[in-house]
DNA sequence: CTTGCAAATGTCAATTTTGTCAAGTATGAT
DNA sequence: ATCATACTTGACAAAATTGACATTTGCAAG
């Protein structure tokens, strides 16, 4: 339903706020790359590939929903040694980043980083990593996240973790390798993808 | 339906009391962000929050029609009777509520329900109250947030809350006048007024 | 095959863009 | 206060783009 890699005059007509009538001059004039049907009035597609290249080229604002960008993921950590090493390892993987230091910045982060997946420490400081756990998987926006859980706590708080709503554990200390499989895996397999 | 994320020179031209030439010439010279689709003549787009931002950052008031309904009020507050308390006060009073019960949906709540006046508890658990001030005003989008810290703490606390970027203060207990009377003053003097 | 809905097309009116000039407004110097 | 200068804004006209409308055509579900 969400998975469409072509769209129609219509369709392209909502995102780019302009009538479809436009779009249809566009494509025409050789502006915006479509393609059309065979038949005298066979009906256009346009790929979603070509649609960013056209809001690419011409500075025009990528609206919600059609980000191909990297994958984002928000790395919620209070200790920026080990965050910035986290940082550092994803980003080389070719994945944008964000790091919360905090529960706060990491509820103002889901909301406007909307990251893919995240990276929880279970030790945070103020509230307990489960609860936020919780939180997150009662959230609209958190419910569909895939989750990392980063700690150095023993192996049954973290199986508590699982049972709470996280995909991935991760005990510490790890490895670069170690943290990019999970992060890799849950890329691949979630259902959501690239959302 | 009828809510346009964009809107054209003309359009805004309207909005700002001024001529549509003159709403180009602000976009070509960058003080006001705008996009354009392509050709010898192609059209403009402005969004509406550049539109907002534009109106911010020059102190300008916001006129009718842009305005996103009533006021909204952000409630911080862990404690669901005390929650509950404010909130039916500010509803009757006629402002749009949302309560955070911890940092992590204060920091969620301030993204997605973007509000105008916020209602801070200091002795949060987790967080310390003063460090989430602090976090606030750090943050773009909680800069010109209209903050009344509400507290049971003593007096010079409070004081300390006020030095830290609280814009009021409401000692515990209160009574609903003494509420209102807090949030009306922020709303009506606040440089940003809605939004 | 029929039906319903969205897309395609052609046309005309409305709006936008752009360049230019005159009027209005700040700013600083005398 | 007066003046000059630099900058901003409004008004106008021609060219280009866009939206609205009516009609035809294509696509897909029953």
């Amino acid at each position: 339903m969400t998975d469409q890699p072509t769209l129609t005059t219509g369709q392209a007509a909502k995102i780019f706020q302009v009538s479809q009538r436009t779009v249809i001059r566009w494509i025409d004039s050789g502006r915006l790359t479509g393609h059309r049907f065979p038949g005298n009035g066979g009906h256009r597609r346009i790929r979603v590939a070509d649609v960013l290249k056209f809001l690419k080229e011409n500075g025009l604002p990528i609206p919600p929903g059609l980000d191909s960008g990297p994958i984002r993921i928000l790395i919620v950590e209070d200790e920026a040694i080990v965050a910035l090493f986290i940082e550092e390892t994803l980003k080389e993987a070719g994945f944008e980043t964000r790091i919360a230091a905090n529960s706060f910045e990491a509820g103002q982060a889901l909301e406007a980083f909307d990251p893919h997946v995240m990276t929880l420490d279970l030790k945070m400081p103020g509230i307990p990593g489960v609860e936020l756990l919780e939180n997150l998987r009662r959230s609209e926006d958190g419910k569909h996240l895939g989750i990392v859980v980063v700690s150095g706590m023993p192996e049954n708080e973290l199986k508590e973790a699982l049972a709470k709503g996280a995909d991935q554990i991760l005990a510490k200390p790890f490895r670069n390798e170690d943290l990019l499989d999970c992060v890799n895996q849950l890329v691949e397999t979630s259902a959501l993808g690239r959302k």
